[in-house]
DNA sequence: TATTGTTATACTCTATAACTATA
DNA sequence: TATAGTTATAGAGTATAACAATA
């Protein structure tokens, strides 16, 4: 079939974006752990005492849709929360969210070593800077 | 907030993804499309009589989920069908369908190349070959 | 007055199973 | 037996509005 779409950068990152999404969520799944629930396991663990507010903001989540993520999390025993005023609380890992954090960091990071070999090797350095400039 | 997550190419693959597609979904708001339109749009004028799964295999979409998205394209008059066989559907783009179709290309190509821009020199003509190896 | 956490809700996108009819 | 088109449905993910309580 004649397909002009690859030839747009635009088609082709959405593509590569499905493609490594779908293979890393299927590793992450050994895990019981979404890819979302491990971003927001690594940034509460490099920011304990986070509120869901701010992590919201950093991963360009809303507000309400935080509460299902936070609760699934909590429920999980990977979380807790602690009250730092009156309505803010602060996250924090429990020692079993510690211990998967670790594993899932563990996978993301093998996962983007062999995602970046697959760039052939001119191309390779320049992926992460070209894709940081499109969205900062 | 301390965020490790930008340096993975798989997180800001998927960032830069979101963010180029918010941008190029709003512009083609303006011509009452939406991405996934565009490309049934294209693809169908660049291979007439193609049938709804041979679509679908191309773009990665189910066959049951053409059904509405073929659904539409046609009440608005964009696209026509016609038996090739007993079973299949040749799919065509109507007048209409051409005329929307090179709007939505003018677009897409303008937006691709303001995207481009974004990226700095030295990494430019590296971002689709990088792409392309990373879903194919 | 702005922010936090929350509830409720709706809409889109996607995945699965099943069915009919035809190649 | 495999394929095309379709229906129905369920699950994510996401967006919006509203509310109470607190900064």
């Amino acid at each position: 079939m004649r397909d002009p779409l690859p030839d747009f950068p635009g088609y082709s990152l959405r593509r590569a974006a499905n493609a490594t999404a779908a293979e890393l969520s299927s590793r992450l799944a050994e895990l019981e752990l979404r890819q979302v629930d491990a971003s927001l396991l690594i940034l509460i663990g490099e920011n304990p005492d986070v509120t869901a507010s701010a992590l919201g903001r950093q991963l360009d989540i809303q507000r309400a849709n935080m509460v299902p993520l936070l609760k699934r999390l909590e429920d999980a025993g990977l979380i807790d929360r602690k009250p730092l005023d009156g309505k803010s609380q602060g996250l924090v890992l429990t020692s079993a969210g510690e211990e998967k954090c670790k594993q899932a960091q563990a996978i993301i990071e093998a996962f983007e070593t062999e995602m970046l070999q697959r760039v052939p090797e001119p191309h390779r350095e320049h992926l992460l800077p070209a894709l940081y400039a499109l969205w900062n």
